[in-house]
RNA sequence: GGCGACAUAGCCAAGUGGUAAGGCCGAGGUCUGCAAAACCUUUAUCCCCAGUUCGAUUCUGGGUGUCGCCUCCA
């Protein structure tokens, strides 16, 4: 039985989905204005784990993640590199994808975008000011009214009498109530902005994770995800409108997941205290697969300290059960018919059913991770023996045992990509040696040469440009 | 100020009311032409104090420390 910590109730419950044998989940995505940092994607590392779990034990899994691109972050951007709020966002979206496929991270189902839900954002924003939980300003501003919501709060557990308190000093005067939070801005001079009932604007922040979960989801749906950092305002704002609107206490999402964060040197890894490193950097250094199974070896609601030391142990450590793999491949290459395995396999069956005892634990995959280890050294061992010839193989138990591991593998996504990473590192590392050669003999204009090695990989089928930015080369 | 989380070996990190998984590093060993990998052996009384209990690292209270949210933030 599956087990998750829900932040609404603050406690692990038991998780009944809606729907039998299906499961749906909204994880809050970027705000595409600069390269994602290894912080951003703990959740999306977090949430592809906990689908993949879901898809291998036989849910159909539905997956939405927004993109938040129309933002102040991304006007500026816009106006401070003279081009338009969709030429940034477009650019950092295609980042994204470049980062998070990296680490072998499904897409989701679909990825919808503010400036393509603008219509049932308003219309929304619109039920809300009907239903008395919202008002409009002269200037066309809309305020969430949070007084009329009387569960105000339930999520992050506070109370408004506190917030008020601790409000700051600055609060927009035009407000009700200090934690009145706007639903839709109006224009300002040189701001992209869509016709709306209250004349041209563009959405509040917190809006549009509520229409694009309820368009896409419906009423009701299982999951709702992302940093903490989200609970409050974000996620309590998104409960406020949601709820509200339906007109049901009990709509929207049914658990509520967050991961906690990313840290360097113990203080949260974020782009305004410019202490972050994006994972395109990070790539640099290390194969994705290794930043994903460093993040994985913690508990994703703990906080995670980022270092290259960090990286490099975690480097390590894949190493062993990358090892251990190529063990099983080495060994499915032998045939046998030796019931040798046996007892090798009973072990894996139990291990595996661990492995997901783990995971039903509130997804905890450092511990799920800990019975690949126990494999491997299992799987070590009997190869050691194959090896040494101390053993007969046994093709049918290590088919099985084969399986078990992959299945680990593929829950947890760590070691997938293995086979093409180690091939493309080989071949950058060798075309690097023969594009080095041909650029001494093009140097020396020893053309013959060098028209040769291109003529040749050619017809390995790899195609070579001289370009001024340097030499290219890819796969035909 | 309000609310909350965390504190386990040299480092990282699971976990349980009955004396602590796993990984990295270190030491010794097996194997090996060398090296690497792998395997074996070895490394902790769980921040402090008080309480509940036959028994607490695990529960309760207090303290100390670190961090987070309350403003954009995954």
């Amino acid at each position: 039985m599956l087990k998750v910590y829900n932040t609404m109730t603050r406690a692990k419950e038991e998780f009944h989905p809606l729907e039998a044998g299906k499961v749906s989940i909204y994880c809050c995505g970027v705000t595409p204005y600069n390269h994602p940092h290894i912080g951003n994607a703990r959740p999306f590392v977090t949430w592809d784990v906990i689908r993949r779990y879901f898809a291998k034990r036989g849910y159909e899994v539905r997956y939405i993640q927004n993109f938040t691109d129309v933002d102040d972050k991304i006007i500026n951007a816009a106006n401070a590199e003279g081009c338009s709020w969709s030429d940034i966002s477009g650019r950092y979206i295609e980042s994204y994808f470049r980062s998070m496929d990296a680490l072998n991270i499904r897409r989701a189902d679909l990825y919808p975008r503010v400036s393509e839900t603008m219509e049932d954002i308003i219309r929304m924003v619109e039920t809300l000011v009907e239903k008395g939980y919202a008002y409009v300003l002269e200037n066309g501003d809309v305020f969430y009214r949070v007084e009329k919501f009387e569960e105000y709060g339930k999520l992050s557990g506070r109370k408004l009498e506190d917030m008020q308190a601790g409000a700051r000093i600055d609060v927009d005067r035009r407000k009700h109530h200090p934690m009145d939070f706007a639903l839709w801005k109006a224009a300002k001079p040189g701001e992209p902005s869509w016709d709306s009932p209250w004349g041209k604007g563009r959405p509040g922040w917190h809006i549009e994770c509520s229409a694009m979960s309820l368009k896409y989801l419906g009423e009701k749906f299982d999951f709702h995800g992302g940093g903490s950092d989200l609970i409050f305002p974000h996620h309590e704002n998104e409960i406020a409108q949601s709820q509200a609107c339906i007109g049901d206490a009990h709509a929207f999402a049914r658990y509520w997941l967050h991961n906690g964060f990313i840290t360097i040197k113990s203080e949260k890894m974020s782009k305004s205290r410019n202490n972050f490193f994006t994972v395109k950097d990070i790539l640099q250094e290390f194969p994705g697969e290794v930043i994903r199974f460093f993040i994985l070896q913690t508990h994703y609601r703990s906080p995670l300290d980022f270092s290259d030391e960090r990286l490099q142990e975690a480097q390590t450590s894949l190493a062993r059960l990358q090892n251990t793999k190529a063990c099983l491949e080495e060994l499915s290459a032998k045939e046998g018919t030796a019931e040798t395995a046996a007892e090798l396999c009973g072990k894996a069956e139990t291990l595996l059913a661990e492995f997901y005892e783990a995971m039903e634990d509130d997804f905890n995959t450092a511990l799920a991770i800990s019975q690949m280890f126990a494999l491997s050294k299992e799987i070590n061992i009997y190869y050691q023996d194959v090896v040494a010839g101390k053993t007969e193989p046994d093709a049918k138990h290590l088919e099985r045992v084969k399986d078990i591991y992959m299945e680990m593998a593929e829950v947890t996504g760590i070691l997938e990509a293995q086979d093409t990473a180690k091939e493309d590192g080989l071949a950058d590392k060798l075309m690097d040696i023969i594009i080095g050669i041909r650029q001494d003999a093009r140097k020396e204009k020893n053309w013959a040469v060098a028209d040769r090695i291109r003529d040749e990989l050619k017809t390995a089928g790899i195609m070579l440009e001289d370009t001024p930015q340097g030499v290219r080369w890819k796969k035909a």
